[in-house]
DNA sequence: TTACTTATGTACCGATTGGTAAGTATATGG
DNA sequence: CCATATACTTACCAATCGGTACATAAGTAA
């Protein structure tokens, strides 16, 4: 069997690059044409190793997620669940601040506002933070459970107040804010959480 | 002298019809076409009466800035900053999930991403954001030379907990959150304020 | 009615969008 | 060396983008 002429390129690296466009610029933001300056590839060979824009966009929006979370998701098995979620809070700040790369969050970018046409694409990237805020919960009800947060605290509130602290975070990086000013601000958002009774 | 054909329709309802336009979908989200079908008007009555696309939209947002700026801003001056400011977060929340009105933020939803081509539009979405953060700032510093925040306390990083606050709550809206939830969420966030001491 | 001025409807512009057909280059397996 | 299979290059596709030229409709002032 011949094996064809093999690829001039690592595929990984170039969705390394891709993730970083689509961070910046979000999906509609983004054209083929800005891809293929990034990657330095032409188009048919973007479309042969990865398939439809679309198709492009969520494997790297896979790579993005799965990158982030493991510096992110990890935090929330800490001691306690007032310091794990602490941790992440800063763990969050610090990808959404990281020097050479867009600033934000890609989820957060891309699921507010788009044309009908990229509708899919929006609620994907809403699936996407809506599963954090449920890790958060399902973390905030353990501790519940264990003790370390009274039973009158409604977990779900807190949930999403701490996710939305995440993506306010994301909004306020993509705006120029720097690591120490959402650091100190995260601290802030802390305070919020119930006392122990 | 003559005054020529007067137009067909009323400059300013077409505004508001054009300002939700652009808060669902966002400024490069939003293409002239839609624009042409949420109107009824034709491109160059748009063109004639509005400008380009760019001039349109920074119409739309100064209009729907000062509309949703009187519903907020007027908090401020309440009885005292920590009430003014719970007030002004509530009223935030209910603009960004009135019913049969887009949910979420203009303001933020345009502010995050987009092609280079776009980027004056962002910066303007920013500035305004950050004048937001600014007014509160300023409040905030009222109250402490007024003796309510303790002198210990950082008001711009009060300010910029608070603001992104806001704009988690614009994100969380254009993901779904309903009102009540995000009142809730507000409510939890007014726990961070600093202690009297 | 006539002259003039502005609005509207249609049809178009060049540029850009995502995506692809077809020819050529470069590797492997026989 | 030869056949085959894959990758790369160029050139192109229809559709849509923001924006406009031009002809016609509809009003006012004389």
């Amino acid at each position: 069997m011949a094996m064809g002429r093999p690829r001039g390129f690592n595929a990984d690296e170039m969705l390394d690059k891709v993730v970083n466009v689509f961070w910046q610029h979000g999906y509609e933001g983004t054209s083929m044409a800005t891809l293929m300056a990034a990657t330095g590839l032409n188009k048919p060979s973007l479309y042969a190793a990865f398939g439809s824009k679309e198709e492009l966009f969520r494997s790297a929006l896979e790579r993005y997620w799965q990158r982030q979370g493991e510096l992110t998701r990890k935090h929330l098995d800490g001691p306690d669940a007032r310091t794990g979620v602490e941790r992440m809070l800063l763990a969050l700040v610090d990808i959404q601040t990281q020097p050479g790369l867009p600033h934000g969050c890609l989820a957060v970018h891309g699921g507010l506002v788009g044309s009908v046409a990229s509708a899919s694409i929006r609620d994907e990237l809403r699936a996407r933070q809506a599963s954090l805020q449920t890790m958060l919960q399902n973390r905030l009800a353990r501790a519940q459970a264990e003790g370390e947060l009274a039973s009158s605290v409604d977990v779900a509130d807190l949930a999403r107040y701490l996710t939305m602290v995440g993506q306010g975070a994301a909004v306020q990086a993509a705006g120029g804010a720097t690591r120490e000013e959402l650091r100190r601000a995260a601290k802030v958002a802390m305070r919020a959480w119930p006392e122990a009774d």
